[in-house]
DNA sequence: ATGGTAGTAATACTA
């Protein structure tokens, strides 16, 4: 018997506005690895000391100016780490968009994704939003489904009736669309299991709630941050929830919270 | 009720 792996994924909105948050869910989740996304700093600006000081000396960051950014935090070694995708884009373009890093954990593969929102069906941005799915499977690819994977973030997409506040106003609009859930769905075809879902089949759960119209106090979420585990991390997953407080926090909280699983 | 609020950075742009 050994104390499981946390590895938690949080979409904090400006790491630098959420840093006092961050180091408060820190210490009260414990996690070995928090996957960070829309981080919003430029790499020179990562607060690297600090965190490090609060026990999470092994980051991987991936960052830019204004929009987007990833990160991983560690308490255990990151090996192998990758910056964005390795296989080639379908068009030859680069993508300047820092979305995805990855690394290796304790044996487990982790990839860190802030998938892109897509602003509305039609939209180009939707367009790329399919495109980047599509590219994540291409990636998942090159790995075995049984190897020890792990793929956490902003995923963007609600998958079922249960993700959506109501399932009937929200359908075929962004995150609910049913284009983006089949190509959500053709990434973990590749092998890969909704935790949550897997050990809350019927719980009703958010994790995202839009600062507008009064998402929030009238709780019109949507999950939308996920934990996908490969089948031998199923097996070895004992917990898997959402951080709901910290959508309360002051000063102003993320829009996001925390989603985590436990292995053993 | 295609509005609303938040972050970044400088009047929009993205979410």
């Amino acid at each position: 018997m050994t104390t499981p792996l946390r590895i938690a994924s949080w979409n904090v909105n400006s790491l630098r506005v959420r840093f006092e948050h961050v180091l408060r869910y820190l210490e009260q989740a414990q996690p070995d690895v928090l996957c960070l996304q829309e981080t919003k700093v430029e790499d020179h600006k990562f607060p690297a000391e600090a965190l490090a000081a609060a026990g999470y000396p092994h980051q991987l960051i991936s960052g830019q100016k204004t929009y987007n950014g990833v990160a991983i935090l560690s308490k255990h070694p990151l090996v192998d780490p990758q910056l964005g995708f390795t296989v080639p884009h379908p068009a030859g373009l680069d993508d300047e968009q820092r979305r995805m890093v990855a690394a290796t954990v304790s044996g487990v593969r982790v990839f860190c994704c802030y998938v892109p929102m897509g602003t509305a069906p039609g939209h180009a941005k939707f367009t790329y939003k399919l495109q980047w799915l599509a590219r994540l499977r291409g990636e998942l690819n090159q790995l075995a489904a049984t190897e020890p994977v792990l793929v956490c973030g902003d995923l963007n997409v609600a998958l079922g009736e249960l993700d959506t506040w109501d399932a009937v106003s929200t359908d075929g609009s962004i995150l609910c669309h049913p284009h983006e859930r089949m190509v959500l769905r053709k990434v973990m075809d590749w092998g890969l299991h909704d935790a949550f879902r897997a050990l809350h089949p019927d719980e009703r759960t958010y994790s995202w709630w839009d600062y507008r119209g009064g998402a929030y106090p009238r709780n019109r979420g949507f999950r939308i941050d996920y934990v996908l585990l490969s089948k031998p991390l199923l097996e070895r997953c004992v917990a898997s929830r959402t951080w709901a407080d910290t959508r309360a926090w002051e000063p102003t909280a993320s829009d996001h919270i925390p989603a985590s699983v436990d292995l053993s």
